[in-house]
DNA sequence: CAGTATCCTATCGGATACTG
DNA sequence: CAGTATCCGATAGGATACTG
């Protein structure tokens, strides 16, 4: 039994499509790699996570948790403040996240010669 | 011996953050994606990727094709034409998106319904 | 501490028309 | 077939100032 809708990034209006929309850019990643360290305040994600103005860690943070990734509690115990943390589903998403950082760690300097390359010739 | 500058994707200027800046993308992701079925023609690609318009498919074939993953190739043979294979380094990304893309259809219900819910709440 | 609100620029990205 | 060129609206994203 395959179901009449597939699944497949291939297909626009598909809802695989939209998650990919939803999780394929750098602050998504970096903000899901920084979760999978631990539940961790804003401002200690900021401070993680370089170059991340407060907008865009607002943002990425509000999308995620609306659909689904990530958590958001208040903490009233002193020191207050607030709480992200990975949901299962988040959990989930850790490891292509992490594929996809370590990846980009490994072939960082092929990337970049490739580049200078470019600008050389 | 650990070298003096790392390779890591929660600093901002750092080769292996400009790195996920340029793979992290949906554009990217399916190319790559795309090009790991086999070598292709433009128009078959853009027949493949549903919803990329011309513009967008030629920009992410540049700079891919720019930083090292994607080569292109002109077919003098008959019919005559262009075709993009991935390189060495493309065959290495098609893991990470892979992992990525799976992970997009797998849970692209999930998604969807906590999108719904928040909707409805 | 954890945001909001506003402003402004740059890039994304579709539509359309044209080219060798 | 495989683009290029141009226009245009939408979104990304930084800077700054303000708030409970």
């Amino acid at each position: 039994m395959t179901s009449v809708t597939e699944r497949d990034v291939f297909l626009a209006d598909c809802p695989a499509r939209t998650t990919l929309d939803l999780i394929a850019n750098t602050w998504s990643v970096v903000v899901i790699a920084g979760l999978g360290r631990g539940p961790a305040r804003f401002n200690d994600l900021r401070e993680l996570i370089g170059g991340i103005s407060k907008k865009m860690l607002v943002e990425t943070l509000r999308r995620l948790e609306r659909n689904g990734p990530v958590a958001r509690r208040t903490i009233s115990s002193a020191p207050a403040g607030v709480e992200y943390r990975l949901t299962p589903l988040g959990e989930s998403l850790l490891e292509p996240v992490r594929v996809l950082s370590r990846w980009a760690q490994d072939n960082a300097d092929d990337f970049v010669s490739a580049q200078d390359a470019q600008l050389v010739g």
